[in-house]
DNA sequence: ACGATTCAGTACGTCAGCGCACACTGGGAA
DNA sequence: TTCCCAGTGTGCGCTGACGTACTGAATCGT
């Protein structure tokens, strides 16, 4: 992966700041590199920092008891990883890990929650992104419950698509299936319809979207409002 | 409905407000009785108040296109309706109905966004809870996937009795059935298997809990990782 | 007191998704 | 080049939930 040198205001949330305010966070902005895989945060645990993505996307997902698990949240340049360490429980039952390898910028938590206290506008950035995550994950709900397998890959491949400014994704079937929280086999039957229609191309851990309009030909409505919810309340943000 | 004459500290958020900060709200706090059925908030919509139940409780859902419909979380006496006000977005895509008549104190909008914007004990408790929200949000969507009718039908139950102080819910099982998302016959053969086995008695929307420990014994994971996160997120708010 | 209405129970056939098992194949490692 | 195996494609039977239709009974309004 060579990323092109990243940027702050790759990351949205950074960039919807006042310039003043992210001069002020910038020598305390550490740039890392995040490899596929790799656990964030488990359940109750504790995280040293938050984590702005530029290029990385963090799945948030729950496992439960039986091993099984499902995403609740995606977290891509759009948002940020550890809004527990601002909203007071220091950490929650979820997990964090690496989705897609890529770049973060992080800050160290004590210093995070000093900002945020100050009130100013990172506070209102952070809780309206918080508000907007809100949104993500109680559609993600409605979505489990209604909606078929094939609409839901649609959703999440838009999504994660988004977020990367390719329009190749690195990413087996097995991992989507964890995702999702559905079988490997189930999203191989949904692939492969989106396959025939020559939406995409599998290869083996390599997805290349061919025709995004016909992903949101059958996509269902999630995506549409959890986009259009990011947008709105970020559209002004700067007013305020 | 005779219900006992409300308590400020019968609503857990406002209970958990240092005595100085609450006799300060109390001469805005207004008592007002919420009919069953009652739509508080629709898609997109603005709430002018934020509501702090005693003995009523809220339920929040997403509408889909096609009509069919889950409840993401419920608000009773442990927590609040009207986040969005504070949160930043002054609205969101969420529907908020009475699922249980009962009282509520409410709060002009306007006068809790200022009193918030002070990030004093009272931003505190609110984002505390808003915290445990997201919790209670994700593990809904998670359940959806996973659990069967029989298992979430015993956490709505166990939840909702949670926020009552009686045995007894006024309920039907159509009215269950569109909280959780399904079909009312899933409902009625879940609650045939529970009154087969003595652990709830159905009369026509009316439900009586005889064995409380036998729901424990159906319910899913979700309801102590929900119950046990509000727990450790409220057991110590006091220190802050 | 009685009819109307609402609510609970039951019985189909259907279907999406599951669990399991196994076969194929592309591409990296030796 | 060859081997190996992770990743993908299939084919079962199974089951939980759905859609629809209908019955019976309890409660409400007049």
């Amino acid at each position: 992966m060579q990323s092109p040198p990243p940027q702050f205001s790759q990351n949205h949330l950074l960039a919807a700041l006042p310039p003043a305010e992210l001069e002020r966070l910038k020598s305390h902005l550490e740039l890392i590199h995040m490899p596929l895989g790799d656990v964030l945060c488990e359940s109750g645990g504790r995280l040293s920092h938050v984590y702005f993505p530029t290029s990385a996307i963090i799945s948030l997902h729950y496992i439960l008891e039986n091993g099984s698990s499902s995403e609740v949240a995606g977290v891509g340049n759009e948002g940020m990883l550890g809004i527990s360490l601002f909203m007071g429980g220091e950490n929650t039952p979820v997990w964090a890990t690496v989705q897609t390898a890529g770049y973060c910028y992080r800050l160290k938590g004590p210093l995070l929650l000093q900002e945020f206290n100050q009130g100013g506008p990172l506070q209102r950035v952070l809780l309206r992104y918080t508000q907007a995550l809100i949104t993500q994950i109680s559609q993600t709900a409605v979505c489990n419950r209604h909606h078929t397998i094939e609409q839901q890959l649609c959703r999440w491949l838009l999504l994660t698509l988004d977020r990367l400014n390719s329009q190749e994704l690195v990413m087996t079937q097995e991992l989507i299936a964890s995702m999702l929280g559905v079988r490997r086999e189930g999203i191989t039957e949904a692939a492969g319809k989106l396959q025939q229609a020559e939406i995409i191309r599998y290869r083996r851990g390599h997805i290349t979207v061919l025709n995004r309009a016909g992903l949101q030909g059958h996509v269902c409505e999630c995506y549409d409002v959890v986009k259009k919810e990011f947008e709105r309340l970020f559209h002004d943000v700067k007013k305020f």
